[in-house]
Formats: C-alpha cells, sequence, structure tokens
DNA sequence: CAGGTTTTGTACTGATCATTCCACTAGCGA
DNA sequence: TCGCTAGTGGAATGATCAGTACAAAACCTG
C-alpha cells in the first residue's frame, strides 16, 4: 500500500558518497547533496534522516566496497604475496578515472577524526580487518619459505597500510604518478 | 601616532593555526578564532583581513616551523643518514605532548587541496625544498659509501616522506604509538 | 592638554546552514 | 473508484555563517 519511491535508495547513497568524498563533510551542503543525488530535501531525510547519517551511510559503503577488494587482493594465492602487496599499493597510483582523488577514508580520519568516535571506531574495525588478513597471508607465505620467517608479520602488514596511506595522501595532491610508482617499488623492496 | 595594539600579531596567528590545525577550515568559525585569540572581530579583520587570510598566514607559520626543524635534521652532518632519517620519522610518532594530532599540511591537502590552487601550490614548494635536501644529503651518502649508490636518491627521498604522510595519518587516528614506531623501524630498513 | 589616527567593542548585515512543516500527489488494496 | 498511506516539492524555521559599519576609546605627537 501506499506511493512507492521514484528513486533508487542505493544509487543516491552512491552519489552521495562521491560527493562527500570529493568534498568532505563540512564544506558539503544539503543543497548539494539534493543536486548530486536528484532528491529533494523531504526525500532525504525521509529516507536517511540527517546529513550525518547519510554520511555515515555513504562511508560505510565505500568502505564496504573497497575492503572487500582488497581483501580479495590479499587472499588470492594464485600470486606471491609480493604481487598481493603490489597490487594494493597500485590501487593509490591508479585510482579508476572519476573517481575522486585520494581517499574517503583517510580524508574522513583526517576532517572528523579527533571529533567522531563512532566514525572512527568504524575506521579502527575495518582497518584491523585488513591488517588481520594480511598478517596471516604473509605469515602463511613465511611457513611455505616464501619470506623470510624473521620478520614479523604484523609489523609487515602494518607498514603496508601506513605506506598506502602516505600514497593516498600524495595522490589526493595529485603529485606525479611516476614518483608514486617509484615508492611503491621501494616499499616493495622489504617482501 | 594612534592607538597601539593590546595584543602580540605573532601569538594571536600562533593560537589561530593550533585551532585550525585541530579543527580544520570550514569547521573553524570566526567565533572560534576570535575566542582562541582572545581578539575581537574588528582586531581579527583589521589585521588579517579574512579568516582565509588568517588560515594562510597560519599554515605558513606552521610550515615554516616544522620545515626548519626538519631541515637541521636532514643536514646534521654529525649523525650517519640512517639517524637523520629516523629522526624525520620519529617526528610523527613522538609529537609534542600538547599539540594537536596529526599534522596541518596534510589535514590542509586532504581538506582543501581540490580546491584551493594556492595553497596547493605553497605546500608544494615546501615539499620540494625538503626531498631535495633530504636527496641531496642521500647523494652525499653514497658518494662517501655510507649507503648503496645503486639506490636512486630522490626516490629514497620521497619513499620517506610519503611514509612520513602515512604516519601522520595514523597518528590523527590516535594509532598506538608502539605500532607506529615499528613501522619506522621496518622503514629504516632500507637505510 | 589637544588633535589626529588607529584600535576596539558592539550591533548589524545578508547569505547560507541543517532541519522541519505542510499541502499535494501518486499509487496500492478494497 | 474510493480511501488510506507514504513520498514529494517547496516554502518556511531559527541558528549560525563570514564580514562590515560605526561610534567610543586609547595612545602618540605636538
Amino acid at each position: 500500500m501506499a506511493r512507492p519511491r521514484t528513486f533508487d535508495e542505493d544509487s543516491a547513497v552512491e552519489a552521495a558518497m562521491r560527493v562527500f568524498w570529493r568534498t568532505g563533510y563540512e564544506a558539503t551542503s544539503t543543497q548539494d547533496l539534493c543536486e548530486a543525488t536528484g532528491l529533494g530535501r523531504s526525500s532525504i531525510y525521509n529516507t536517511f534522516t540527517s546529513k550525518h547519517a547519510l554520511f555515515d551511510r555513504a562511508l560505510r559503503r565505500y568502505a564496504e566496497r573497497f575492503t572487500a577488494v582488497q581483501l580479495e587482493a590479499i587472499q588470492d594465492s594464485t600470486l606471491p604475496i609480493r604481487e598481493r602487496v603490489r597490487r594494493i599499493l597500485w590501487s593509490a597510483v591508479e585510482p579508476l578515472p572519476d573517481d575522486p582523488a585520494g581517499c574517503f577514508v583517510i580524508n574522513t580520519i583526517v576532517e572528523l577524526g579527533p571529533k567522531d568516535a563512532e566514525l572512527t571506531a568504524l575506521i579502527d574495525r575495518d582497518q584491523e580487518l585488513k591488517i588481520d588478513a594480511l598478517t596471516s597471508a604473509i605469515a602463511a607465505a613465511q611457513a611455505t619459505g616464501e619470506l623470510d620467517p624473521a620478520q614479523d608479520a604484523a609489523g609487515l602488514a602494518n607498514y603496508v597500510f601506513t605506506v598506502l596511506g602516505g600514497l593516498r595522501v600524495a595522490a589526493r595532491r595529485n603529485a606525479p604518478r611516476a614518483q608514486q610508482q617509484a615508492v611503491v617499488e621501494t616499499a616493495l623492496r622489504l617482501f
């Protein structure tokens, strides 16, 4: 019963995600969100309750999608560990052509990290998931002799994602691609 | 002739810097700036002309100060190159106790990078200065045989500052200090 | 002490902010 | 086809935004 929606909720979140990603939380107005999603104010508030809640939805969408891709790369046992790490780092160097610059998660840490404990917790959980997966993959590679077992697996995993963060900041600044590629190769020397 | 100021311009910029550093550009209101600096609106606009101009002043202050410290570390020839690099990375792991989390420059890249070409140019120049200095120091170390001359000096310098960026993002998220220290040690293995 | 000049506090501007309200519309079940 | 319910568009809401106008105040010079 009753009138059905004329829009797709999922693609509205997708559109909002891209605006927040490009522009940040504070600098994005509800008007911007209306224009980006094609929805009216009422529909946005009726569906998502607030700007902050929509931001939360958008961030979750982003994190889930990118984490899935990275977990897939990490767990692809047809590739040597070194190539899997390369794929992870490479994602920062060769983003999809019309994605906004940088990483939405890192933008959020920087902008809202000190102010929004809930979002920080969400991001921490996501980060831990990836670190754990990479740690396991590295440990497995050490067990097969593919990697020096003397190294601390968790430490290496942490290192990889820290470098990734640095690359994503560099991407936000439009650093030359060749430079970033060189950094990836340098970082990979430990593998 | 005429009435003198009752405040110190420099310490007003310092106070503004710390608010912008902690809170970002958009989320800092002129009211916040009044409270942080202890000045009235009139004095702020009379002295600094606009919020954006004050932000610019604050960012320059920050960049000049931190760049000076880092250049000093880079050029301290009493230390082996490895220790100099360690000092650079260490600054992200052990910040001064009541400084805001993270790095004001990186916060600015992330928040305003895509929107503010002038600030981006300022940051790029600053970054280049540091990269060049570190490149020279690495090349010198290679010449004395302290470091393998086969490595690309500029590439290594770039790598160091990319890792530093990653560490500073981690600091903004309050990542455990021990984890960050481990990352520093891992990154240093290339030296 | 008086004149000139800049600073300072306060009150105000118009714009924009996130959010809400309400009348209207559109579809589904009866 | 009628009535219920939920979605929609647009006009409000009051708060806050960056920036300004202006008069009173404070200091230096003469």
